[in-house]
DNA sequence: GAGGCTAATGACAGCCACTGACAATTGACA
DNA sequence: TGTCAATTGTCAGTGGCTGTCATTAGCCTC
């Protein structure tokens, strides 16, 4: 394959299709490798006992470098967190536009979980990525910035939404009720997730959709009658 | 009145329905000042742009001080938004045991706005913390801080009501998701608040009902057939 | 009302996250 | 191969935050 310059001809144009030429992959590396070892370094010391410059020091890097590939410490902890929610947005959009919007996020969440090796797995292990998950709820810092992420995605969400829908946004509420529903949901789960020990892929899978399914009944005012088993 | 010691007798027992002695009011009064001018400087210049030095330097006390009385910046800046929340929680202790938990919730936070100059008109002037609220929502660090403590109030709501309702908070997932979806909604609510120029009061009191009722509507499915005016 | 006790404060010193500036190095491309 | 631009390291500095210790100032007893 690769039938393109036999040397010498238009090299840009060959890196398009082969690969990013000697300076990308390097910083590409380095950019992984400080992830690697920070999440690392969290997971097994914890996020406040790790100093940015045991990171950079852990990569051979200087301070300043890791300040560089990371706007500051907490962005190397959420880095794959982000990506994961982008994953997720990503299967929000291949939704059929005919799908009502609660029925989209529902399954765009499940299949974002089936999925998440794809998203995840060639950047760290997804087990270290479960780990970091952990680490990041019972940080405080780090569940604040965390949440004030997810915030901005639910906003983008809401956004998509609304346009697949013909409303405006700002002109009707909603899209972002909705929305912000949904992401408490989520958030709950993750919490009780997190909360059990060892939990798994498939755990989080099925809390998801038993929690999904839970909305509804909690919302339908009197607790008392309905089941108590 | 206080026909309580001549002078010499049990002064402490004195202090108990007179004052708090000397100590302690001038404590209360560095802690005020502080968070006052905090507040102050922080509408004003904007809460990156203030530095501790700055505050503490306004009181006339050592930076030192500052954080004797307050765990760090960002503390200053949510401790009225945290008598706030106390203020709803306890409005919400003080419903009738027999109302239903959403309508309990719902009604203790319509209240809350309307008392809440009692709960914080001590403190702050009430104008004062409607800027910061502003404040807040704008900035990145706070607004994180802020949803991370909304979090825990939640939370803290979840177990008051289940226990109310006779249910176990870790068995039963729906005291925490109909909180968290009411929640959510106050968060939109404040937001959607918040991105209004002079927005009052009232205004907020009108937005937090009317986003109440659009919950119902927002999560029932087709957005298309409904109202769409 | 003098003196002892303890809480509150100030003054350093130091850690860590983060940033700007400048010089040295190192891919990229002609 | 030499020029150009991107990457990096070094250094210096700011700001939030903490531990330590000496000093000050209410409080309480005799």
């Amino acid at each position: 394959m690769e039938t393109a310059g036999t040397t010498g001809t238009a090299p840009q144009a060959v890196r398009a299709v082969s690969r990013p030429g000697l300076r990308e992959r390097k910083k590409r590396r380095t950019r992984y490798a400080l992830l690697r070892s920070a999440l690392e370094l969290f997971t097994t010391q914890g996020y406040e006992n790790t100093t940015v410059d045991e990171i950079a020091e852990a990569v051979d890097v200087s301070q300043r470098t890791f300040f560089r590939y990371f706007g500051g410490k907490e962005d190397v902890a959420l880095a794959v967190q982000e990506m994961v929610e982008a994953h997720f947005v990503d299967s929000l959009r291949a939704r059929p536009p005919g799908e009502p919007p609660l029925e989209a996020l529902r399954r765009a969440v499940l299949e974002g979980w089936d999925t998440i090796s794809d998203a995840v797995g060639t950047v760290v292990p997804v087990e270290l990525y479960l780990r970091m998950f952990r680490v990041i709820e019972s940080t405080p810092v780090l569940l604040a910035a965390q949440l004030r992420r997810s915030a901005e995605t639910e906003e983008q969400i809401a956004r998509l939404l609304a346009e697949r829908e013909g409303l405006d946004v700002d002109a009707d509420p909603r899209p972002r009720l909705a929305v912000a529903v949904f992401g408490a949901v989520m958030r709950v789960t993750s919490r009780q997730w997190s909360a059990v020990e060892d939990a798994g892929l498939e755990a989080m899978r099925e809390l998801t959709a038993a929690y999904l399914d839970q909305v509804g009944p909690a919302l339908t005012g009197n607790w008392r009658t309905t089941l108590r088993r």
